[in-house]
DNA sequence: GGTGGAAGCGCC
DNA sequence: AAAGGGCGCTTCCACC
């Protein structure tokens, strides 16, 4: 019996329908406003922007941009990376070692940044809403090479919420008349599950003792107290957690930390002095792919890889795909089975009217609540089925309430 | 006028 | 040459 198809994949596309068909609520007069305020900010940095650097340009043309700053401007190239096609890059993260050098690039971050929200979101968003002024994406159950759900026509996976302007976007998403948002969110589920997979003591532990893992992870590496780990340790540690799990090397964490690429292999070293058990296990699943041809989840969802062999880009490529697939696939496996235990557990209950799961984010799952049942028996029930599991991951659902 | 690759960037 | 996993969407640009 093929436990994902049968077990996952085909009780979760009548689950994926009806949040497909319930739609979520989009208000689009406040959206309006938020558009007629980012698109002034946007031609008054054009504006400036054509000041600046004495050329009137499409910012959005990478080429453009390139000429413009490396040719006329003649901005340093040393340091920056490169293209595919061997161009310089002109992408943000380049552009901010280039801050102080000039005045125009902080205005054309601004500008990308600005510029990505009116396009993507602002202007598209409103041509999706149906005559109740909800919006239907389609959630896609094959998409992936890990598992995970995709969605798109919209995508509702990928709304802004990290800038200020993002936060005002994401918060024109409203519950329907009559309902709260709740969302249930898992908290640090992928480091969760490399913890139990690996069987990592002091990975296990920090999580059994319910330590902010980021906060443990940097007294370990820099030997400080828990209690006296600074703000700037803490984000490093952060950084490096993430990254172990996508297999990154020395030299992106040294990018993402800030920090030269020598202190990243020492904290890197430290890390795994620390946390040996995940780094065996991590070794090991390279060494399980390239014997099978795949890797896959506990489950046993498969993703078959090449395998070149040898040093080159692809071969390191597959192995961060065999230590990161097995990790995030389990993740997708875990929430797609709470998914269908929800909906049951709604069904049975005569919930469904009440009680409506809407979206999907990977790792969170929101629904629209009826404000006048008491429902926080229902909410405790939908917490528990996301934290139980078939593997004794500890796992824990964080939730939050709103309009919006 | 349409198409597809590349670049870039929003999210987890 | 790239050098941290997974997506979808928009724009630019070369090309048909």
């Amino acid at each position: 019996m093929n436990t994902v198809l049968e077990e996952i994949e085909s009780g979760l596309t009548l689950v994926l329908a009806k949040m497909e068909k319930r739609g979520i609520c989009l208000n689009t007069r406040e959206l309006k406003k938020i558009k007629d305020k980012i698109y002034l900010e946007i031609l008054n940095l054009e504006e400036e922007i054509f000041e600046l650097t004495k050329s009137e340009f499409n910012i959005n043309s990478p080429k453009q941009l390139s000429e413009v700053l490396f040719e006329k401007l003649k901005l340093p190239t040393k340091g920056l990376a490169k293209t595919t096609t061997k161009n310089i890059s002109t992408n943000s993260n380049e552009l901010e070692k280039l801050i102080y050098l000039h005045p125009c690039i902080s205005k054309i971050l601004k500008f990308k940044e600005l510029k990505k929200l009116e396009t993507s979101f602002l202007k598209t968003l409103p041509n999706f809403i149906d005559e109740n002024g909800r919006i239907h994406t389609t959630f896609v159950q094959t998409g992936t090479a890990t598992g995970r759900l995709s969605s798109d026509t919209p995508n509702l996976q990928n709304i802004p919420s990290k800038s200020d302007y993002g936060k005002l976007v994401r918060g024109c998403f409203e519950a329907g008349k009559g309902f709260d948002f709740v969302s249930f969110d898992y908290s640090q589920m992928e480091l969760r599950i490399a913890a139990k997979l690996s069987g990592d003591k002091l990975m296990l532990k920090a999580f059994e003792e319910g330590k902010d893992f980021h906060r443990y992870t940097a007294s370990l590496v820099n030997k400080v107290d828990y209690t006296d780990v600074t703000k700037e340790q803490r984000n490093r540690a952060k950084a490096l957690n993430f990254g172990i799990v996508y297999g990154m090397g020395s030299k992106a964490f040294a990018q993402s930390a800030g920090i030269s690429k020598e202190e990243a292999r020492m904290f890197i070293e430290e890390y795994y002095e620390n946390y040996f058990g995940l780094r065996n296990f991590l070794d090991d699943l390279k060494l399980k792919a390239k014997e099978n041809g795949y890797c896959e989840t506990l489950y046993g969802r498969k993703r078959y890889l090449s395998f070149v062999g040898g040093f080159g880009f692809q071969a390191a490529l597959e192995e961060r795909i065999a230590v990161n697939m097995p990790i995030q696939g389990l993740a997708a496996d875990i929430i797609k089975k709470a998914m269908i235990k929800i909906d049951n557990y709604l069904i049975e209950n005569e919930l469904e009217d009440k009680v409506r799961m809407i979206l999907q984010i990977h790792d969170e799952l929101i629904f629209e609540i009826d404000c006048d049942i008491n429902s926080d028996e229902i909410i405790e029930n939908i917490k528990k089925l996301m934290e139980e599991n078939d593997f004794d991951i500890l796992l824990k659902v964080d939730i939050k309430k709103g309009k919006n």
